[in-house]
RNA sequence: GCACCCAUAGCUCAGCUGGAUAGAGUGUCGCCCUCCGAAGGCGAAGGUCGCAGGUUCGAAUCCUGCUGGGUGCACCA
C-alpha cells in the first residue's frame, strides 16, 4: 500500500509502457485545478511531441487504461492533452485508512537507504551561539530526523570548532589574567586539576575582548598564534586547558540546542582528529600531491581550465586555490582538520556519504576539501554534499544585528520568544484553568514550534529576513498555528473519549473531507523531495497545508455536535486520528511537539 | 577583477520532471462564535514572475546577455 498519487503514477506508466513509450510520462501529481480533478498526468504533450504524434489521440489511448484502475472513478482529457484523474470516495477512504494504520503516517520510505554523517559545522568553543546557529541547528537536526524516519543510518555530529586561532586568544587571554595557573608552567607535565579555572562568563567575557585586542595589537595577534601552534604540537598545560574550555562551552551549549530539541549523537570537535594529522599529511606527501610554497604545504585542486591566467591582468580566470595542509608555522586551518575528520569517520563509521549543514558562505571551503579528499582517494567527491543555507538578515538586507549593532545571541532569542509565548498563552487563555507548571511547559514547546519553524519554512539556501515580530507571531504560516489545529484534534478525541464515542470505518463524503484526504495524500511526495534535495521546506508545506486542510474541515464538518449520525460521527472521529498522527509526524520530523492543550 | 547564489503581490515567502486561471501568510476591506477551542473559517482586492533576447505547441521554470542585491577568493575558521 502506498499513496493515491503514487499508485496512480503506476497506472499511468504501465499505460504508456503499453503504448511504447517511456515510463518517465507517466508522473502523476495532484491537480492545479482542484475543481476539475484531484489529479492530473501531463505526460502526454511531452511524450506525443517526442514520439511525434498527436497529444491529444494518445491522451484517447491512455485515459482508458487508466480509468480502468479501481481508485479511478473519471479520467477526461482536457486542453492540449491533460489527462484529469479523478478518484473515487472509497479510494479516498482507503487512503485515510493507510495514513491511520501505517507506522509511518503515510511517510514512505527511502528506496535507497544510506549510511550518513551529518555534520553540523559546530560553533566555535567560547563563542556564544548567535542567531546564525540557529539555522545549522534546526536545519540540520530536521534532515536527522527526516533521513533516519526514511530509514538512512545517520550519525549527527556537533563537529566543534575548538582547534584554530580562537584557542589561541584564550589561551594568551587567561594567561594574562592568571598567569600562576599550573597550565602555563612548562615544566610541569601534570595531572592538572579537574576543576576548570574559568566558568562560561569568563569566557564570554575574554573571547570578545582578546579578539578585538588582536586586531589592534600585532604582538598580541602573534602570540595567540604561537599559542595556537604550541597547543597543536601538544604542549601539555594548553591541552588541559583547552579541555576545560571545551567542557565549560559544550555545557553552555547543551541549554541553547535543548531549547530547541536538537541533539546529536557525537560532540566531537576539530581536536578530536588530532592525532591523524600527521597520517593525512603524509597520505598527501605519499602521493605526490603536497607541495612546499612560501613556508607552508600546501595541495593543488584546480582542475583544467582554473587558474588561467589572462594576459594583462592580474587576476588568474576561473581561480581555485590551493588548500593548506601546514601552515608555515607548521600549524593546522580548518582544510586539514576538515580531511582528518573525514578519515576519522572512515575508520570509525565508514558511511556512505557525509552531509555538511553549513553556512552556503563555506562553499569554496567545502568544494576545496571535496576535491582534495577525492584526490586523496579518501572520500569519493559525489559522496560529499555541502547543503548550504542563507544568512540571517536584517531588515536592511544585510547580515542581522541588534539594535545596538552586536550581534543577537542564540540563548537571548529562545528567551524573547519564550517570553513572547507565555504572553500569548496567557492573553488567549484557550484552556480554562492549566497549572503553573503545565503552563511553563507549553510556554516552552509554543516558543520552539515558533523558532523552529519560523527559520525551516524558508527554502534552505536562499537568505531571509529576520522578524522576530512575524517569528513570534501566533497568526498565519507559523508553528503555533500547527500546534493549534493538533491541540484542537486532541480536544475532540478526548472529547469523544469521555463521552464514549469511538472512531470506525473512514467514509469520505463531503468536499471537505475529500481535500483533507488529498492533503494527507501529499506526505510521501513531500518527504521523498525533502531528502532528495535536502530541503526541510517541503514537509513545513505539507503540515502547514494539512492543518489548514483540517481547520477548514472543523468548520465545515461537525465532529461531535448533536445531530450527527453515528456513522458519520465515527468515520469523522477516525479521519480525525489520521490527521492527528501525520500531523505529529510531520511536526516530530520538524523537531515539533504538541502539547494536549494550550 | 574572477567565481558562486539570488531577484515572484505593499511586506515575508512557496512554486517537484517546462504545462491549464502563478499560490500561501501578512497587511487592507467585508462576512462567520445560542453550536466540537475565533491562535480559527469563508470571501474580495492586490502580479508585465528584475530587463531584453532565444529554444518550444507551451517558459516563473531551460539557454544567452544585461541591470540590481548578497557572498567568497591560501597561513582566522
Amino acid at each position: 500500500m502506498t499513496d493515491l498519487a503514487t499508485q496512480l503514477a503506476g497506472a499511468c506508466i504501465a499505460a504508456f509502457e503499453a503504448e511504447g513509450l517511456d515510463a518517465r510520462w507517466g508522473a502523476v501529481k495532484q491537480s492545479d485545478r482542484p475543481e476539475l480533478a484531484d489529479f492530473q498526468c501531463n505526460g502526454c504533450m511531452g511524450a506525443a511531441k517526442q514520439a511525434k504524434m498527436n497529444p491529444r489521440e494518445l491522451a484517447a489511448k491512455i485515459a482508458p487504461r487508466i480509468a480502468e484502475h479501481e481508485a479511478v472513478s473519471r479520467v477526461d482529457i482536457a486542453g492540449p492533452g491533460f489527462l484529469n484523474i479523478v478518484v473515487t470516495d472509497a479510494a479516498l477512504s482507503g487512503a485515510a485508512e493507510f495514513v491511520r494504520s501505517d507506522t509511518k503516517a503515510g511517510g514512505g520510505a527511502a528506496p535507497n537507504p544510506e549510511k550518513i554523517v551529518v555534520d553540523f559545522g559546530g560553533p566555535n568553543v567560547a563563542k556564544p551561539m548567535h542567531v546564525g546557529h540557529l539555522r545549522s541547528a534546526v536545519i540540520g537536526d530536521t534532515l536527522v530526523r527526516l533521513l533516519r524516519f526514511l530509514g538512512d543510518d545517520v550519525t549527527g555530529d556537533v563537529h566543534l570548532g575548538d582547534w584554530g586561532l580562537q584557542m589561541g586568544l584564550l589561551l594568551v587571554a587567561v594567561e594574562e589574567e592568571q598567569p600562576d595557573l599550573l597550565y602555563f608552567d612548562q615544566s610541569y607535565q601534570g595531572p592538572f586539576p579537574a576543576e576548570s579555572p574559568v566558568n562560561m562568563e569568563d569566557l564570554s567575557r575574554i573571547y570578545p575582548m582578546a579578539s578585538g585586542r588582536s586586531k589592534t595589537d600585532e604582538a598580541y595577534a602573534k602570540r595567540a598564534q604561537e599559542a595556537v601552534a604550541e597547543m597543536q604540537a601538544g604542549r601539555a598545560g594548553y591541552r588541559a586547558l583547552l579541555q576545560h574550555f571545551i567542557d565549560v562551552s559544550v555545557a553552555a551549549l547543551k541549554t541553547d540546542y535543548a531549547f530547541l530539541d536538537v541533539s546529536f549523537d557525537l560532540w566531537k570537535g576539530e581536536s578530536d582528529v588530532d592525532h591523524l594529522i600527521p597520517d593525512v599529511v603524509q597520505l598527501f606527501k605519499d602521493k605526490g600531491l603536497a607541495v612546499e610554497s612560501d613556508g607552508a604545504v600546501i595541495v593543488d585542486i584546480a582542475r583544467q581550465g582554473e587558474n588561467v591566467a589572462v594576459e594583462g591582468k592580474d587576476q588568474l580566470k576561473n581561480p581555485m586555490p590551493p588548500i593548506m595542509l601546514l601552515n608555515s608555522r607548521g600549524g593546522t586551518g580548518y582544510h586539514t582538520t576538515d580531511l582528518a575528520t573525514i578519515k576519522d569517520r572512515v575508520d570509525t563509521i565508514n558511511p556512505d556519504r557525509i552531509l555538511y549543514v553549513v553556512d552556503a558562505r563555506q562553499a569554496m571551503h567545502f568544494e576545496q576539501v571535496f576535491r582534495a579528499a577525492d584526490k586523496a582517494g579518501l572520500f569519493a567527491y559525489d559522496h560529499l554534499e555541502h547543503p548550504g543555507f542563507g544568512t540571517v538578515n536584517g531588515q536592511d538586507g544585510k547580515p542581522f544585528k541588534t539594535r545596538e549593532g552586536g550581534t543577537l545571541r542564540l540563548a537571548d532569542l529562545n528567551a524573547m520568544a519564550l517570553e513572547e509565548a507565555t504572553k500569548k498563552i496567557g492573553e488567549a487563555n484557550l484552556s480554562g484553568d492549566i497549572g503553573p507548571d503545565e503552563k511553563a511547559e507549553i510556554g516552552k514547546l509554543v516558543a520552539r514550534a515558533a523558532l523552529r519553524f519560523a527559520d525551516l519554512q524558508n527554502q534552505r539556501t536562499t537568505n531571509y529576513v529576520f522578524d522576530l515580530e512575524r517569528f513570534t507571531s501566533f497568526e498565519g504560516k507559523t508553528g503555533p498555528y500547527l500546534l493549534y489545529a493538533a491541540v484542537r484534534i486532541k480536544a475532540i478525541l478526548r472529547r469523544a473519549a469521555e463521552q464514549g464515542f469511538e472512531a470506525g470505518t473512514i467514509a469520505i463524503a463531503a468536499a471537505e473531507e475529500r481535500k483533507l484526504v488529498l492533503a494527507l495524500d501529499g506526505f510521501a511526495l513531500a518527504l521523498r523531495l525533502a531528502r532528495e534535495k535536502r530541503m526541510p521546506h517541503y514537509v513545513c508545506e505539507h503540515v502547514f497545508s494539512l492543518a489548514q486542510a483540517f481547520s477548514a474541515f472543523y468548520a465545515a464538518c461537525p465532529v461531535l455536535k448533536d445531530g450527527v449520525e453515528p456513522h458519520v460521527k465515527a468515520s469523522r472521529l477516525g479521519l480525525c486520528e489520521a490527521v492527528l498522527k501525520q500531523l505529529e509526524t510531520g511536526l516530530g520530523l520538524l523537531g515539533i511537539t504538541a502539547p494536549e492543550r494550550m
